[in-house]
DNA sequence: TATTAAAGGAGAATTATTCTTATTTGAAAA
DNA sequence: TTTTCAAATAAGAATAATTCTCCTTTAATA
């Protein structure tokens, strides 16, 4: 992802283009594994160490209201950010933090054909996210 | 749910059973809507007025810790719990805090014939659980 | 009833996040 | 280009959910 692709991100949803924002949102971008506030802001300090806590927190918080990034759901108190916009599913490392993407168009076909045939009473569906829970095989691990 | 069968589950597992936890675990299976602990504390505080906040904290820890109670993903910073054990799904609802269980076992067999087939490499699947996320419609609101 | 490891209570500490307020800055307008 | 100013950032204080520490109480066993 070029840089010019990141301010246009932010231009087309009428942010103003900050080196703040440009480094959190690339941040997320290149971490790409579901990073919390504090991975981001280390891995910014790199280039930008005098970024300030306070405005990481406000930047993801606008991000978000933008659609520009997601939350992640998780159990634990530490919130995780993504920046894969199309709706997809999580793979959960059940020993460790782990968080992978998981694309599969086939899956989403088979489950928006099940909820067009069996409705929920009362409810219209927005979304749907399957949380697969499990273990990676140690062999090869990534 | 009768009261000896909640102390007999604190048994079960090996755990003493004193009037906190019991107040605890009842209090989430009678509240039943994936309580925080704010919440359950002040449904507990009409009987039981003294408990301790630590006590309510260290005592769902343990009731996690041995299988008794879940943690319910959210993306907030407040955590919930479920009573209910067997394996489910939750329906999230977008412009509240509302979360709804969802069992529908043609579902899990569904999607249990589909990574049957179609596996993950490196993982192996502990559990799958459907996040389905949107809007309850007005009408007889419960 | 006595014993004792386990559990609870109280309040301090921690920590992720939010707030406040002063300062700086991006970008539109002149 | 310079001016303007709403919007954004920095810094540190505040907040709030949760955890910790340390002392007291108690459930279960003998
Ligand atoms: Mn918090
Ligand atoms: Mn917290
Ligand atoms: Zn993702
Ligand atoms: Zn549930």
């Amino acid at each position: 992802m070029k840089i010019e692709e990141i301010s246009n991100k932010l231009i087309e949803k009428g942010l103003r283009v900050t080196p703040q924002r440009m480094a959190i949102l690339e941040a997320i971008i290149k971490l790409n594994n579901h990073p919390t506030a504090e991975n981001i802001i280390e891995y910014i300090r790199k280039n930008h160490p005098h970024i300030s806590l306070a405005t990481v927190y406000k930047v993801l918080d606008a991000l978000v209201e933008n659609s520009l990034i997601k939350k992640v759901k998780t159990e634990k108190d530490i919130m995780r950010y993504d920046a894969l916009m199309e709706s997809h599913h999580h793979i959960y490392c059940s020993d460790s933090d782990r968080i992978e993407d998981y694309q599969d168009n086939e899956l989403n076909e088979l489950l928006k054909k099940y909820f067009d045939k069996k409705e929920i009473p009362n409810f219209k569906i927005e979304d749907l996210k399957l949380h697969i829970i499990g273990r990676f095989l140690k062999t090869g691990k990534k």
